[in-house]
DNA sequence: AATATACCGTGTAGATATTACACTAAGTAA
DNA sequence: TTACTTAGTGTAATATCTACACGGTATATT
């Protein structure tokens, strides 16, 4: 089985658990292989880090080489390393994840034929995923679930413009409970971190709502708090 | 210089950030390297993991062979992998961490020669360290911070019969910060996860303290809970 | 123009948690 | 007996958290 990776006997890879919303629901990047092993199985975007870069930069590489998505603030989570985790050898994989804006410009267009093709996947609705990468993403999720209670970074899901209530609908999907919408947005708007545009919601059927911006400016403060709904 | 490392172009290796409590001070423990490169430098125990055994199961039999320690429960806290930071080749390294009880029965006796001496160091009083291990302690030292507000893992560090004065001084010791005592103790009594042993403290020069013990029982609902003081 | 619809946006009271703060009690040592 | 040192305790003011309901407003429909 080792033919594949002739040169070494053990080696790393990384994958990338991305988080996005759309349509009121919270989905996750995946690609369909086109190599074995699991040929045309669901995977996390995912390769070997080459000799000359960083774990860092790697993984921004691959991210972009699967995906054609660049620009991307991506955290290392976890690094998965079972014996048989992966049928080749001994690999083992370091986890980022990272949460990014749906839509518009961040087009999905595989460059590297490794996938045939990249696509968003409501997390509700997984298909079997390759290798240990349902692990991989089930404590990805745990990590984000944890982390917007801390900062908010629910704001990286969203358009820049968003509303309170589009803000609290990524909360309530993430963590998997329904708030309080006055306690929410009491809370919300005492970090000071949400800018009012004056602006109202366009093109709703309804009463159209004020639009927020983040403010990156009143942001660190807020690191290491807990926030609790 | 890769010649020692003949058949790896590429491999990873654990290194253990240990925490131990000691006179009112914080210790990390530290060995005195017994091989090149940074052969009679102070560093991390750490090496190479091998072909068959997990992260988890290497970084046990790693602080096993380096210290004589056995038995610990180790966390895993991150991945370094620039790509300059070791000398010899493309090694990254997964970071474990743990907190101990010093003394009694943790006897400091490596078994492998690649380590000289095992040490407890003052964490104020750190010499210079091997590899990337200042930044490695940084991180470790940075987690068990966050970690002691959300769990009560100091008691890891004290013997298992300890008094509420002691436990105040490990918390302050680590977060770097003086504690109200009557709110401290208020606090940590509320958990429910302190046993009165009904029992004082001996051979002290004053007035004896109270006696506690953890309640492992108790514990599992406090995860997750933030604890501010 | 009138009406129905659906989402927007707001306040308060009670409970709980946090903070700041100082003295007496008890044991040991001389 | 006295001096010393640490143990152990309570309260009031403030801040945060929770639970809870309705009128306002833009749009769509008739």
């Amino acid at each position: 089985m080792k033919e594949v990776l002739p040169q070494l006997n053990s080696t790393f890879s990384i994958d990338c658990v991305l988080f996005g919303f759309d349509e009121g629901e919270l989905k996750v990047l995946l690609i369909e292989r086109n190599e074995e092993p699991f040929k045309d199985w669901w995977a996390l975007p995912g390769y070997l880090v080459n000799e000359n870069e960083s774990l860092d930069q790697s993984a921004a590489r691959i991210l972009h080489e699967l995906t054609g998505i660049e620009n991307v603030y991506m955290e290392q989570f976890y690094t998965f390393g079972d014996v048989g985790r992966h049928p080749q050898g001994r690999i083992i994989s370091v986890a980022y994840y990272a949460m990014l804006r749906l839509g518009g410009d961040k087009a999905l267009k595989p460059i590297s034929n490794y996938a045939k093709q990249a696509h968003w996947i409501n997390v509700k609705d997984l298909p079997p995923l390759a290798f240990d990468h349902q692990k991989i993403f089930d404590q990805g999720l745990e990590k984000i679930k944890r982390r917007i209670k801390h900062q908010p970074i629910a704001f990286e899901l969203l358009p820049e413009k968003f509303t309170l209530t589009q803000l609290q609908n990524v909360y309530e999907v993430i963590l998997g409970k329904k708030l309080d919408k006055r306690n929410f947005r009491k809370k919300m708007l005492s970090f000071n971190v949400l800018k009012d545009l004056n602006e109202k919601q366009k093109g709703v059927s309804f009463r159209a709502a004020t639009l927020y911006r983040f403010d990156k400016r009143k942001y660190g403060k807020l690191f290491g708090k807990e926030i609790s709904f």
